[in-house]
DNA sequence: TCTTAGCACTCTCATCGCGAGAGTGCTAAT
DNA sequence: ATTAGCACTCTCGCGATGAGAGTGCTAAGA
């Protein structure tokens, strides 16, 4: 697609428009509006052009263009360049998190809160979870009768729990030997390790790796973890969503962990850590996003923890400050997988 | 307020067919509608009646009668019943908890969804936490630098991480021998207990000690866990909410921690373990919500651990059934809180 | 005294026609 | 290549209109 610097202006200038105001716009406001130093009928000229490309659009004939999301794309692609958070913006955010503490959900929720907020979007964030999990730690707490709490840190921070209903009573001495036992043998290993360990154990031990091997699996699947949402009802304040068919089917993709799933794991291959992605219009494969747009991105250290996080919003989003965004707080949420494991 | 015998019977129709059809109903259209033997004019005179005494009204001169919200309060304390689940649904039900095995995060999330989907609303459930937090084990786990993470258990089953960063590295045995002691002498304390062990201990035992009084405050409050919701796009499938600013409102309620907290702290003092409590078109205290009930129960064991579960709906809801899948949740959450405890 | 048939009246809602306004494409002039 | 001018098209908001649903009242019947 090759465009006169011309046409890119105009179509620049539309998107702009369109993204502020949400309704079409015509030659002649646009020459105004913008104080433009060509006339109208030139400006005809170029939108024809642009709307023979495939850039814009005319919802009827005698309506102003709006931008098609080819039209986003190209945008997105080739003119809006690479923008950048405010300083004070990045100051207030990092602020924000430095108060949370080390408290991992903190940080997910007001990861959730901040996307939510700066993009007037629906946010969702995805805990950090290990590419391959690995053994880290794993403690064994009696309670009053034959079921045993079971604790397990893996590699990457993420803790689950799980409660081991076992045969017959056992003492909390026995269990604390038989953590101590598993952690120095299991240190750092990966699930098919520790399942081949198994053949040369005892009952008690078994039955505890058994659900050790099961959590670390679970927690293999990128839904495994936790999701955290935010800023749902944002999405219904858009023009775009007063019909409220098309927000439900917007918001269901982001409840549903079926769609997220495959919408997750689909974009996560191509995306790598610190890298954005932009799907705009549901890209063709999505029909229940052909009304919104996603921004998605990668936090986390390869090879030892990873999450995604993202921001759903209509396609008339304003994409540079949301990739900004996405892109500032992966980076602060990167900084925390780093502290958490190396300190 | 009292009723005839035929008052009340026009009531409940006028609610269940409002209930079902979403509008309002004539006297004409009831006696057809539902076969009654007493002419329309009758019915128009019993109508005259309850909208005199509020339990009825008319959205216009010549309209026919919907209820009014005292007129849901009348239907669900007086003439409702005790309704309870099909056999099939519970087994259902049961079912599906049983094959979550006993993740806590699970259970929430499940227990979410089923009530979404039972009840076609926004579901929350919170996870169950201490009334008063009590320490039941600590372990503390070296990372390769200053940091050492913190895996605190209360009673309860509540687990809560966070980070302690040390002036100098501590190797993994000093940790060890310092979790071990603190596990003996604050077995079973709450916060005050343990703050005040505190003052006769060394640097790196009252750093640690002070992030578990901490935490433990944190998890004091009622919405310091994690919150589980599921279905919000279900309300907007309801007719009442086909003006979004109305379903803007009602979702914002289920996603600010702020007002949840508000809304959970005064309801949950009201409220027993076990007991439902139905909160119709806000109960004039609450304006966000003039448009939604509300249906809240608690679950646990007081004393133990307790949370919270809800269904927020139109007030259009069918009550009797969202009432009695919120209580039959509301036991099996309670079940798992004791397993989780005593096996 | 309670119930009911009959009737005049009211109010909403969907539909239609109409004119204003915004925008376009084309043509001819610069 | 650009632009002024113009005829044409389409949407949108507005008021009028009429059908339909429902009511309250009155008077007659059980």
């Amino acid at each position: 697609m090759d465009l006169g610097e011309r046409q890119k202006i105009i179509l620049t200038l539309v998107i702009r428009d369109y993204i502020e105001n949400a309704q079409p716009i015509g030659s002649k406001t646009l020459v105004d509006r913008y104080g433009l130093l060509i006339s109208s009928a030139t400006v005809r000229n170029e939108m024809s052009a642009l709307t023979e490309a495939g850039l814009l659009r005319q919802p009827h004939t005698s309506a102003g263009r709006e931008p098609t999301e080819e039209g986003y794309r190209y945008f997105v692609r080739q003119l809006m360049g690479q923008t950048d958070l405010a300083a004070q913006t990045k100051r207030m955010i990092t602020h924000q998190f430095y108060q949370a503490g080390h408290d991992v959900a903190r940080w997910m929720r007001l990861a959730a809160s901040i996307l939510a907020h700066q993009s007037q979007g629906a946010a969702l964030v995805t805990a950090p979870h290990p590419e391959e999990a690995r053994f880290k730690h794993i403690e064994l707490i009696s309670t009053l009768g034959r079921q045993v709490l079971m604790v397990l840190v893996m590699t990457g921070g993420e803790i689950r729990q799980q409660v081991l209903a076992l045969a017959e009573p056992v003492s909390q001495n026995v269990l604390s030997a038989t953590a101590a036992k598993l952690n120095q043998t299991c240190q750092g290993l990966a699930t098919a390790a520790i399942a081949s360990l198994a053949l040369q154990m005892d009952a008690l031990e078994q039955d505890v790796l058994n659900l050790i091997v099961e959590e670390m699996d679970r927690s293999g699947t990128v839904l495994g973890g936790e999701v955290y949402r935010d800023g749902l009802s944002n999405v219904l304040a858009e023009p775009e969503f007063a019909e409220v068919e098309l927000a439900r089917r917007a918001l269901r993709v982001f409840e549903e962990r079926t769609f997220l799933q495959e919408l997750l794991t689909r974009t996560i291959l191509t995306t790598n850590v610190g890298g954005v992605q932009v799907l705009i219009g549901g890209e063709g494969t999505w029909k229940e996003l052909r009304e919104c747009s996603i921004v998605l991105g990668r936090y986390g250290v390869p090879g030892l923890a990873t999450g995604t996080l993202g921001v759903l919003g209509p396609i008339r989003m304003s994409y540079g400050h949301t990739i900004s965004t996405v892109r500032f707080v992966a980076d602060l949420l990167s900084d925390l997988v780093v502290d958490m494991n190396l300190g």
